[in-house]
DNA sequence: AAGATTGACAACCGCAGCGCC
DNA sequence: GGGCGCTGCGGTTGTCAATCT
């Protein structure tokens, strides 16, 4: 018994949206918001499949996207965040406003890729191409634990079977270098200092303590004065009606919480 | 001018994660 | 605890325009 087919193929329209199409599935979730986006496609009187409209509202129709070139600004993040995320194009997504997972990956198999092979950097691994099967010394290696997709197969496997929950690896690389997959010493750190909204405040204010950067307020761990600071983190807290994220709906982290909650990021990295 | 090739990006497909029952 | 359904993610494919020969 497999699963039931997303929506009927038979009756659903492929390829690209017309105006039309755009016009209902905008007007539709304009009056009843995203979501249920099985049903949605019968309820807009489109026929399209659920996946296929969620897709074009996240990618094409929001009203927040950014559309046309990409910055150079945006241009280093994106290599920057793809040496400590991979492939992770959601979450590279989540610290650019405005850009969409299936942009950004685009954008990276289409201008960045070539670019840093032009530049004799290997994509995958953001090291020199000729470096990539050097070995190294010894003591320039760090004991790393992967979390690519070989992990997730084994992880997967691990909960479904009795076996190793994960296998943890030895790769050797420079510590300067980039690690293969994600380096945990990066899941907490000051705030990335980005050139989006209130983290530019962050970077010009006086440090917090630790326990303002979690967001705990008036807890007897904090040791921060920075009266603005905390002020700050209350108001953008306060001023929106989601009492879970910033106005800006962007955390500590830069994360855009409105799509990511990083708490859950912790806890799925954790197990 | 016409066909071939390349590049860009929109869209699809299959799978995994998660919540609900 | 396990099955089921829904959503989200990442890889891949399809399509069209631009460029080359």
């Amino acid at each position: 018994m497999g699963r039931s087919p997303c929506c009927e193929k038979e009756h659903t329209n492929k390829g690209a949206w017309t105006k039309e199409e755009d016009e209902r599935l905008i007007a539709y979730i304009k009056a009843n918001g995203e979501g249920c986006w099985r049903s949605l496609p019968k309820a807009a009187g489109l026929l399209r499949c659920g996946k296929s409209c969620r897709l074009r509202w996240i990618n094409y129709l929001r009203p927040d996207l950014k559309r046309g070139n990409f910055t150079p600004d945006e241009d280093s993040l994106i290599i920057k965040f793809h040496s400590l995320l991979g492939n992770k194009w959601s979450l590279i997504a989540a610290r650019l406003p405005g850009r969409t997972d299936n942009e950004i990956k685009n954008y990276w198999n289409t201008h960045i890729r070539r670019k840093l092979l032009s530049r004799g950097i290997d994509p995958a691994t953001h090291k020199p191409i000729n470096e990539v099967t050097t070995p190294q010394s010894k003591d320039q290696t760090v004991k790393n634990i992967s979390f690519g997709p070989q992990f997730e197969k084994n992880k997967n496997l691990g909960q479904k079977q009795n076996g190793p929950v994960c296998k943890e690896e030895k790769v050797e690389y420079p510590i300067e270098g980039r690690c293969p997959d994600l380096n945990l010493e990066l899941r907490i750190s000051p705030p990335f200092q980005d050139h989006y909204g209130e983290s530019q405040m962050f970077a010009r204010e006086k440090s917090p303590c630790f326990a303002c950067r979690l967001g705990l307020k008036n807890v007897k761990e904090c040791s921060c004065d920075t009266a603005a600071w905390q002020t700050m983190l209350s108001n953008s807290s306060s001023s929106s009606g989601d009492s879970s994220s910033s106005s800006t709906g962007y955390d500590f982290l830069g994360l855009n919480t409105r799509i990511l909650d990083f708490r859950n990021f912790e806890m799925k990295l954790e197990k």
